[in-house]
Formats: structure tokens, C-alpha cells, sequence
DNA sequence: AGTTAAACCTGGTTGC
DNA sequence: TGCAACCAGGTTTAAC
């Protein structure tokens, strides 16, 4: 489920209450994308500092309590693959079949569902260490950085050949948009999805970065998407879908033009699109 | 090197 | 009603 919007939503709704939270356990479930990476005793005792995020990531440093020279820090870097949620419960009934990790602490049980667990939580002695360092070199610039112009979002897609809603999905040349605001975006800004992302021009690249932006910025304030299981670390879910203008809405009418919504496969996976509002 | 498939998993929906 | 086929918010890894 979760694009950059509901990861930081998520982000949001826990970094307040676990700052300075002290760790009493951590309960790993059923296999994740990868091994956890270390014991899980060794976490207890350790004091969660500010939760951050990097594209779809999160980074929960763990600060040890023997506060000595470098080897105190490390924390776990999460992700939520295709249907994970975490949840902060003050009061954390027994793991469920989905519920694959629990961090607990004196802040209450940051809990991670994840029906199909494509997720992660691994640890990392830092952000610049392996695995953490490895699995977030890749990844492209971050759409709200106000260094990331449309100049240089011009510029990187000018070195890339496939069609742009790919080069979207891909992160590596901006991260945070999934399949939904992917096609959003493309959609606010006229563009077609299979356009190779070479073919853009200067204005078009800079409309696109607009609306990818505004796309995101827009399903932050509503909370994210929520199609079919994503939360928030409340359990409050996201209302953006509803006003999605082409996402999931093969056959539909266009808000814009009244034209029929048009679903194709890229890169393996669906793209929404309106045939007469966005242009190649 | 750069682009595109295969893989990881479970569950809900659709269609015969 | 039963069951097969397809679909789903992601991204690493392997293969052209």
C-alpha cells in the first residue's frame, strides 16, 4: 500500500510519542523481507530518538544506554511493502496471523501488520552502515527537497529511456510516488503515461514535478490512500482515494473532459490514464 | 550499462 | 457453491 504519503503520515503519528521511549522487547513473527539482522534481546534497553523518513523507508535510531563512543547508536529501518501498517497501541492484545513485529516499549507497542509481508525491519548499526547504507544509495532525490529543482528533475530524465510513469515507479531519480500517485501526478500535469521520459520537455518536466508535489502534498493532508487495509499509527484511515481522478477508475468518466479512464500495463503494473487529457 | 521480467507472499474479487 | 484466474499501495534480484 504505502507510498510517501502514508509513510510519513505514519512517521507523523509516531515520532512524538516513542521520542525518548525506553525499549522493552522486541518480538520478531514470521519472516519478513529480510532477517531482522540481529538478536532481538540486544534491543531491549535502548531509547528510540527521532523517527525519520527516507523515501518509503523509516528510521527508528536506537540509541543504547551505555552512552560510549560509536558503537551506542544503530536502529531498525522499516518498510511497509505492499500492505503493511504500524500501529502505536497503549494497550497491545496478542499478535495476530498479519501482526510480524512488535517493538515494545514504555510508550506503548509499535506493531507492524503485514498480511503479505513484503515489508521489512532490519538493523543497522547506522544510516551510513550495510544494510541501511546498501538499500537507501539507490534511491532518488526527495520530492520535497527544495535543492531537487525542475532543472535537475529535467536533467535526470533526460538520461533515462523508459516511459516516464515507469521512471516514476522506479525512485530512482525521485522517490515517494507509488502506482497511485504516480498516475495522479501524470495526470495533473497533461502528460501521458508511456511518454519516455528522454521525450519531456523542459516546461512539461517542470509541471510534472509541480503536480507530483501537489499530488503528494494534497493525499498528506488527507491522510494517504487507504484502498484496503493501510492505517495510520491510530487506525485512522486515509480518505485521498476518494477524489483519485484516475487511479482505479478503469471505464469511468474523466473529472476532467468526461472521456472513459483508460487502464494499461507498464512495467507490470496498471496504469490509470485519460487518453485525451494526457498527451504524448 | 540500462531496461525489463521474475521473485517474494497472502487475500479479496471476478468469472466460469 | 466451488474453484481457478486475476488483481493488489513495492522493490530487490536476476536475466535480456
Amino acid at each position: 500500500m504505502p507510498e510517501l504519503p502514508e509513510v510519513e503520515v505514519t512517521r507523523r503519528g509516531i515520532a512524538a510519542p516513542l521520542r525518548g521511549a525506553r525499549v522493552l522487547a522486541a518480538r520478531p513473527g514470521k519472516p519478513l523481507r529480510w532477517p531482522l539482522g540481529c538478536a532481538a534481546e540486544s534491543l531491549a534497553g535502548r531509547t528510540v530518538g527521532d523517527v525519520a523518513r527516507r523515501g518509503k523507508y523509516l528510521w527508528l535510531p536506537l540509541q543504547a544506554a551505555t552512552a560510549g563512543p560509536g558503537a551506542a547508536s544503530g536502529g531498525l529501518l522499516m518498510h511497509l511493502g505492499m500492505s503493511g501498517s504500524l500501529a502505536l497501541l497503549q494497550e497491545a492484545p496478542a499478535p495476530g496471523p498479519h501482526d510480524h513485529f512488535d517493538l515494545v516499549t514504555d510508550r506503548g507497542t509499535l506493531r507492524l501488520n503485514d498480511p503479505r509481508r513484503f515489508g521489512a525491519v532490519v538493523w543497522s548499526d547506522s544510516l551510513h552502515d550495510a544494510p541501511a547504507a546498501t538499500l537507501l544509495q539507490r534511491l532518488g532525490a526527495e520530492p520535497f527537497d527544495p535543492a531537487f529543482t525542475p532543472l535537475a528533475f529535467h536533467a535526470a530524465l533526460q538520461r533515462r529511456h523508459s516511459p516516464v510513469k515507469a521512471v516514476l515507479l522506479a525512485g530512482d531519480v525521485v522517490v515517494g510516488a507509488g502506482n497511485i500517485y504516480a498516475c495522479e501526478a501524470l495526470f495533473q500535469a497533461g502528460i501521458h503515461p508511456a511518454l519516455r521520459a528522454d521525450r519531456i520537455s523542459r516546461p512539461r518536466a517542470a509541471r510534472l514535478l509541480a503536480a507530483l508535489r501537489g499530488t503528494l502534498a494534497r493525499a498528506l493532508e488527507l491522510g494517504g490512500s487507504t484502498l484496503r487495509d493501510f492505517t495510520d499509527a491510530h487506525g485512522v484511515s486515509g480518505e485521498f482515494q476518494a477524489e483519485a481522478a484516475v487511479y482505479g477508475r478503469a471505464g469511468l468518466a474523466c473529472r476532467a473532459c468526461g472521456g472513459s479512464v483508460r487502464r494499461v500495463v507498464q512495467a507490470q503494473r496498471s496504469t490509470y490514464f485519460c487518453p485525451t487529457c494526457q498527451r504524448r
